[in-house]
DNA sequence: TCAATGCTGAAATCAAAAATTCAGAGGGGG
DNA sequence: CCCCCTCTGAATTTTTGATTTCAGCATTGA
């Protein structure tokens, strides 16, 4: 118990947290470890919690003070700038593997989001969440390869909370009849990223053809379908790895989906409740 | 000046500093920016002066008091842990709605990441990659209502690398068939987060029962099927929200991908390439 | 529905740290 | 060699921030 890291030790306190208490383990971890090493009262405000429940947090995590546990915080922080990469081998237990495997992707992933928040004009979000809560016309959905899942898990959400939602599926065969209703200011996103998907490109064009209002989400590569695009929401998605990341995308849909729900809430809350009784 | 480094401004301010005051400088120099974030009597301590030379050199670097000059370190180390590209966007928009919903929303995301790769044990992880790689028989996956989308996804990644990767749909009708196959030793990976999924459970008691290696991606309040599985990888989902967050096993699910393409590389690169050709 | 338990944050208290003061040390110039 | 000026850190004061307390609130279980 001694000497553990700091985030370790909100690992093994987590369950006997209270709500509150999370409240404030989730801002630290969020900002980490900088917001611990503000004072009490900041802590709090940044966190959404009271100064006293940051302090029963702390002295649930094993500190005997606050200035004890930022003590803690200063010394991994020293620590962690003294050897670069060597640092977690003090909990390097016992499988042979590379041990920093899941740490190091994860910090990446946070480097794509944080880019990827950059990257993106908050009036261009605001924009398509307001679109999406409006409700006018029809939204279709459509992805490429991979990205298709994202466009099927952001369609299973907005299904719930608005009507005329409808997913577009890859086959050739079937474009005809999927496209035939498409109307003169119906929403489309479209998801795309690198070896990007030609066939969307083709859906686009038809989706343009009949003044759909085309909202694109791709990577910093940016898909060719910008072309047809009236809004472009780019991510980061590089890794120094095989594959690209699309966890952004992900979590951007995410974040639609939240702000849209927010957005329409009266109306979507109504829906959501008769589709649970339903 | 005003936006100007700490330690950018311990260099301009060098020639103007004391004897003393040089000591302090150079021992927050040397132990960067740590020191800076103890309390005075300790910085003062262990660069060898006393408080109130430490005090004097920090006004002379042209802050007003010492909790200013540490505000000044704490924002320099978050602003560091951000993203490459960052700020110029950030603070770019003028759209008239939450401006910060979406900063906002990948602050918990991250926090949740975080909180994540803490809550998971590296062993578990790596065990799970491992087995994956070794494709010694076959590989299930399953998932619920929303999760469904992330074993899609993560299965279309994994018929990549390598053979005998099969997704269960949620049909019960044709449930007999899809199990029929499995084998002692298979492996089998759901995903279920809170809303839990009744027909999951089922499919698990029944891959238990023909001794297939379950692997449960859950949310912290641990799907019950965890009863069934071998290994459990609990991820951080919470958000002050209607809905929770699913960007962490999402990216949980590419981790697991990335790494088992690394480690059975030698195969994998193989079976992709003829992939592409065929 | 109502008690009981436990969580929560506002306010009061208390401790610690920051700022100030000042006597004396050190060093350069006369 | 001595005086004067500047720098320095111990001691003191003041301010800030950590801790505790407690009344109200929510949540749970009967």
């Amino acid at each position: 118990m001694e000497g553990k890291s700091v985030a370790g030790r909100i690992h093994d306190a987590n369950h006997r947290l209270t709500a509150a208490e999370k409240r404030a383990a989730r801002g630290l971890l969020g900002s980490y470890p900088t917001l611990g090493l503000a004072p009490v009262a900041e802590f709090a405000q940044q966190s959404g919690a009271s100064s006293a429940t940051v302090l029963r947090f702390v002295s649930q995590l094993g500190y005997k003070s606050y200035p004890d546990f930022q003590r803690a915080l200063r010394d991994e922080l020293e620590e962690r700038s003294k050897s670069p990469l060597q640092r977690s081998t003090a909990n390097a237990g016992k499988a042979g593997g590379d041990e920093h495997f899941l740490d190091h992707f994860v910090t990446q992933a946070i480097g794509n989001l944080r880019g990827s928040a950059a990257l993106i004009p908050a009036s261009e979000f605001e924009d398509v969440c307001a679109r999406l809560a409006e409700a006018k016309g029809a939204c279709y959905l459509a992805g490429g390869r991979f990205t298709d899942f994202l466009a099927g898990y952001l369609e299973a959400h907005l299904r719930l909370i608005r009507p005329g939602v409808r997913r577009l599926d890859g086959r050739p065969a079937t474009r005809g009849d999927q496209l035939i209703d498409v109307k003169a200011g119906d929403l489309a996103i479209i998801f795309d990223v690198r070896r990007y998907d030609e066939s969307l490109v083709e859906v686009a064009s038809e989706l343009a053809a009949r003044r759909a209002h085309i909202v694109l989400i791709t990577d910093e590569w940016m898909s060719p379908v910008s072309r047809f695009a009236k809004l472009v929401l780019p991510c980061r998605t590089s890794l120094e790895r095989t594959w690209d990341a699309n966890g952004a995308l992900f979590t951007l849909a995410e974040a639609i989906i939240a702000r849209t729900t927010e957005l329409s809430w009266a109306t979507a809350s109504k829906r959501m409740g008769s589709i649970e009784r339903g």
